[in-house]
DNA sequence: GTGATTTTGTGACATTTGTCAAATGAATGC
DNA sequence: GCATTCATTTGACAAATGTCACAAAATCAC
């Protein structure tokens, strides 16, 4: 259909083109997921896929750097990653990310430099967004437009529900929410990046858990 | 020009017809604050128009209960409003806002309960955005949607910034950084509700305070 | 103005959490 | 397999913060 248009620029590809018969069937989860009951035109499909690309990275891979502007964003289509800040040469962890989620800021959007740096915390595979060329058309094209609001809709509602939950939960509640929203974080995420998460200190989170 | 668009359903708006010949004076610089340039057409103003009011309300009125549904966003002209949630019947406050300012949330945006009370610190001039009435437009308007995208991408980033800090500074720097950013908060805000907004204990404020 | 109410500040003490140090457990490389 | 490294747990103590009680100051109502 438009699976010719995916344009794949990683060097391990071929895992990822044997086990799938159309390159849309990747993205089509990350463009369903969007669209809300909004038909998307062929014309648009194919706009939008002109600014995607389909990535293969390995662990320890630095997707954003602290204090560089950036051109993409990225949509997870297996892996995981986390973000973090250097607060006084220490590093404090600010979100973890797996598959369906989507990696971005409006600092990026907005060409501004990164405050975080997000780093992948397993091989993964991205759905990559260049925002510098998609950008363009958001402002000309409804249906873009409409796409990408609800994209930063999604954005802003899980922005709040963390600012929220930061602010009325305890250290215990917040790590009891964790373990129901995002039970994999527990086995794919490092106790010491949970703990730096959660604000408080190895020490403490590991006498919580062992209650 | 557009003012007679306005309809004013405030009790005390006498003050304010009074001292403003038009009404779009009023609404114009929060149009102009979102339109980054774009340039909007007298249709669409007219547009926006049909969904927004003046309204002024008493000091304690409250603008948005917890676990209801609301219609409206606002604009604050003037005055002044808090936002807190009751946290095991505490009071626990969450933002405070000035003029130019906007209140509203996804939540409401997208129909849902408030989890959270918006209540007006002092009597307040607002404009009082429909969103039940405007939101049809916004998918089958491209300046209107690329308008409401702006309004919720500075949302998203204010967002981004209070989750930033309140991960990332002591009690005493998002103190400093208050003081800083709303110097007026002090003198408008009793520090009980400073206090429970930095997350510390009112004698813990008045503490840190003394240094 | 005066008394009542609300807001803010201060001291004593309990609780929580952080820090440092060391031990245990798990994963990795050769 | 064994040594090495990293992650996690536990204990002892210090520092920070919360809680409670009450005093001082400011504000409000009449």
């Amino acid at each position: 259909m438009y699976a010719s248009r995916w344009t794949i620029f990683s060097e391990k590809n071929r895992i990822l083109a044997a086990n799938c018969t159309t390159m849309d069937n990747l993205i089509r989860p990350f463009l369903e997921r969007y669209c809300h009951g909004m038909v998307l035109t062929t014309d648009t499909l194919s706009e939008l896929e002109n600014h995607m690309t389909i990535v293969k990275y390995a662990k320890d891979k630095i997707l954003l750097a602290e204090n560089q502007t950036h051109d993409y964003a990225y949509y997870i289509l297996q892996g995981a990653a986390r973000s973090y800040y250097l607060k006084d040469g220490i590093e404090v962890n600010t979100w973890f990310a797996f598959e369906g989620e989507v990696i971005g800021s409006l600092h990026a959007y907005n060409n501004l430099p990164s405050r975080e740096t997000v780093e992948l915390l397993e091989e993964a595979t991205l759905v990559s967004v260049n925002l510098r060329t998609l950008k363009p058309f958001i402002h000309s094209n409804l249906p873009i437009s409409n796409f990408i609001r609800a994209v930063i809709e999604e954005y802003a509602q899980f922005l709040e529900d963390r600012l929220f939950n930061s602010q009325f939960m305890s250290s215990m509640e917040r790590y009891e929410l964790l373990l129901k929203h995002e039970p994999q974080a527990l086995q794919r995420v490092p106790l010491t990046y949970i703990a730096s998460y959660l604000g408080i200190s190895r020490e403490t989170l590991s006498r919580l858990r062992s209650k």
